[in-house]
RNA sequence: GGGCCCGUAGCUCAAUGGUCAGAGCAGAGCGCUCAUAACGCUUUGGUUGCAGGUUCGAGUCCUGCCGGGCCUACCA
C-alpha cells in the first residue's frame, strides 16, 4: 500500500470560481484522490482559500467588509460549494490560518539564516487618496504607443505593448481613479533564487515523466534572459501574514507582509497542520518531514498552467533553501485552459458558468463527469451549452439511465420485489477481470484523464478479451 | 518583440517513430423489445493546417510558413 498525497492549487478567495477553475486543479485531484483511495492506498488530500493579497483587500473594501470578515464568508461559500461538488478534501483549509502564519515566518527565518534573502530598497507607485502602493497592474493612463486611455501599468490592453507605470500619459489608480500618485521608495525582501538556479535544474531535469506543459514553463524561466531571477516576497498590505524572521522581528520590516505567492504554496503543509488540529489525524509531520515518515510518500500537486512557474521554482526553492528535510513534490499535474463557447471563462466579466450556478442547474455528477470528461490535457478545450447537453441526454440519460432501468426492471421481472443472495461467478467470466485487474495493480500513480486511446497502463500489444480496461476510472459501468 | 504549446472526421477528443490514423456524438442502413421517445448491430466520413527534410517507416522527429492559444517574473 502506497501512501499518497494530494494537493490541489488552491483556489482565490475574492469570488466565486467558474468551470474552467474546477476542472484545471480541484475536480482531477479529487478524481485522483478517489481512485486510490479505492485502491486501498492511504490518501491525504488537501486543499485551502489562497486568501491574501491586492485583489482580496479591494473585494472587502468593495463588499464594505473588513477583510478578514469578507474571507472568513468567502471561504464558507467557497466550502459549501466545493461540498456540494462532492470534492472529497480531507481538510479545506485557509492560508490566513495561524498554522500558515507560523510556518511562513519560519521558512523565511531558514531562508535568512542560510542568506537566500536579500534586502532591497526600490521605487514604487504610492497612491495618496488609497493609502497604497499600487501593483503596476493597478494604475491605469494613457498608452505612449497607441494612444488607449484605459491602458494598464504593466501593459496596453488595446497594443499589447509591455509597458512601464512611469510610460502612461496622466496615470491614475485603477482603483479610485486619483491621480494624487507619488513614488516612493520601499525595502522589500527578495527570495535569491538566482543562487538555487542550478539545484532547481537538476531537479527538474530529474522529472522526465513530467508533463512537457510544465516542464517546459519551468525551463523558460530557468534559462530566459540571465536566467532564474530572484523574487521579491514581500508587500506592502495590511492583510496578509507579517514578516518576521521565525519567531523574531525583522528590524526594517515592520508593517509589511509576506507577498500571496510566498505563503499560499506553504499552505499546502500548514493545510496538514490545520487537518491534525481541527481533529481529522494524528501526525501531519509523517506527511511532509521525510525525517519523520514521509520518505515513502508519493506526493502529486495538480494546478493549472498558470500556477507552474510558483510550483516548480518558487516553491521547491523556499524548501531546498530551508536546508530542512521537507518533502518535495514528485509529480506536477497540470491543465491548460477550459474555454466557454470561444473565448475564454472570465470571473472579472462574469462570463461562462460558474460552480453556484452549476448546481442550481444539475446535480454535481453531471458536471462532474463531463468535465473530467473533457479536462484540457494536451491542449486548451471548450465548453459549449450544445455539447453539454448532448453528452449528457445520450450518454447519461439515454446509455446509462436506461441500462440502470433495463436491468432494475429485468430483476424485479425474475425476482420480484426481493433482492436475490449474490452466487459465484465462475472462473470463465472471471478471467478477463482478473487480466484488467493485474494490470490496475501494476500502473504507476501518474493522473491521465483522457476517456480514450491507448495511453496508461497496458504493456501488451496482445489482443485480450472482454472490454477495454482503459477508460477514466469514473466511467459509470453499473 | 521573445519563448512555449496546439492544429487529426461535421463536432468533442485519442494515437511509447512501427499493422489499414482510432473512439464517442452527429449522419445513413438494419435489427431488437427485458428497457427511457430507448437500446443493439452495421456503416458513411481523413491529402493528420501548408511546403520541404531525416528515416526501411512520420500524425509523431527537423526546418520554414499559415492559423489559434498561453506565458513574459509587481494580478493571482
Amino acid at each position: 500500500m502506497a501512501r499518497i498525497l494530494i494537493t490541489s492549487a488552491i483556489p482565490y478567495i475574492n469570488g466565486i470560481k467558474h468551470l474552467g477553475n474546477l476542472v484545471g486543479s480541484q475536480l482531477p485531484a479529487d478524481l485522483f484522490a478517489r481512485y486510490f483511495r479505492a485502491r486501498g492506498h492511504e490518501v491525504l488530500f488537501l486543499c485551502a482559500t489562497d486568501e491574501h493579497g491586492t485583489p482580496a483587500e479591494l473585494a472587502a473594501a468593495k463588499a464594505g467588509k473588513p477583510v478578514e470578515v469578507y474571507c472568513a464568508e468567502m471561504w464558507a461559500v467557497q466550502k459549501e460549494l466545493s461540498d456540494g461538488f462532492r470534492l472529497s478534501f480531507d481538510h479545506f483549509g485557509r492560508s490566513s490560518s495561524p498554522q500558515n502564519h507560523r510556518l511562513t515566518q519560519h521558512f523565511a527565518g531558514r531562508l535568512a539564516e542560510n542568506g537566500l534573502i536579500a534586502e532591497v530598497a526600490e521605487k514604487q507607485v504610492f497612491s495618496v487618496a488609497d493609502n497604497r502602493f499600487l501593483p503596476d497592474r493597478y494604475i491605469e493612463g494613457t498608452c505612449p504607443n497607441c494612444g488607449y486611455d484605459r491602458a494598464r501599468g504593466d501593459q496596453c490592453e488595446n497594443c499589447t505593448k509591455q509597458l512601464d507605470p512611469t510610460d502612461l500619459i496622466n496615470p491614475r489608480s485603477a482603483i479610485s481613479g486619483s491621480t494624487d500618485l507619488e513614488v516612493r521608495e520601499t525595502k522589500h525582501l527578495y527570495l535569491r533564487q538566482s543562487a538555487l538556479r542550478d539545484r532547481l535544474e537538476a531537479w527538474i531535469d530529474s522529472k522526465t515523466d513530467w508533463p512537457i506543459l510544465t516542464t517546459s514553463i519551468a525551463k523558460k524561466w530557468l534559462n530566459d534572459g540571465d536566467g532564474l531571477q530572484d523574487r521579491g516576497i514581500t508587500r506592502d498590505l495590511h492583510w496578509g501574514i507579517p514578516v518576521r524572521k521565525g519567531d523574531a522581528p525583522w528590524p526594517g520590516m515592520e508593517g509589511k507582509v509576506f507577498y500571496v505567492w510566498f505563503d499560499a504554496p506553504i499552505e499546502y503543509i500548514a493545510c496538514a497542520a490545520e487537518w491534525v488540529d481541527a481533529g481529522k489525524g494524528t501526525d501531519w509531520e509523517r506527511w511532509w518531514r521525510t525525517d519523520k515518515g514521509a520518505d515513502d510518500v508519493r506526493y502529486i500537486q495538480f494546478m493549472g498552467k498558470d500556477n507552474v512557474p510558483f510550483h516548480t521554482l518558487s516553491f521547491p526553492a523556499t524548501i531546498i533553501g530551508s536546508g530542512e528535510p521537507w518533502k518535495l513534490v514528485d509529480y506536477i499535474k497540470s491543465f491548460n485552459y477550459l474555454n466557454y463557447d470561444g473565448g475564454q471563462f472570465s470571473t472579472s466579466q462574469g462570463r461562462g458558468v460558474f460552480m453556484d450556478q452549476a448546481l442550481s442547474i444539475l446535480p454535481a455528477d453531471y458536471w462532474r463527469w463531463w468535465l473530467l470528461s473533457h479536462a484540457p490535457e494536451n491542449s486548451d478545450s471548450e465548453f459549449t451549452w450544445e455539447n453539454f447537453q448532448a453528452s449528457v441526454n445520450k450518454d447519461l440519460a439515454d446509455v446509462l439511465g436506461n441500462f440502470v432501468s433495463r436491468v432494475t426492471k429485468f430483476c424485479r421481472s425474475k425476482y420480484g420485489e426481493e433482492v436475490p443472495a449474490g452466487g459465484r461467478t465462475g472462473d470463465r467470466a472471471c478471467a478477463p477481470t482478473r487480466a484488467t485487474w493485474k494490470r490496475w495493480r501494476s500502473a504507476r500513480p501518474r493522473p491521465s484523464f483522457a476517456p480514450s486511446g491507448s495511453r496508461g497502463t497496458n504493456t501488451s500489444s496482445r489482443p485480450r478479451p472482454g472490454r477495454s480496461s482503459r477508460k477514466t476510472p469514473t466511467a459509470p459501468r453499473r
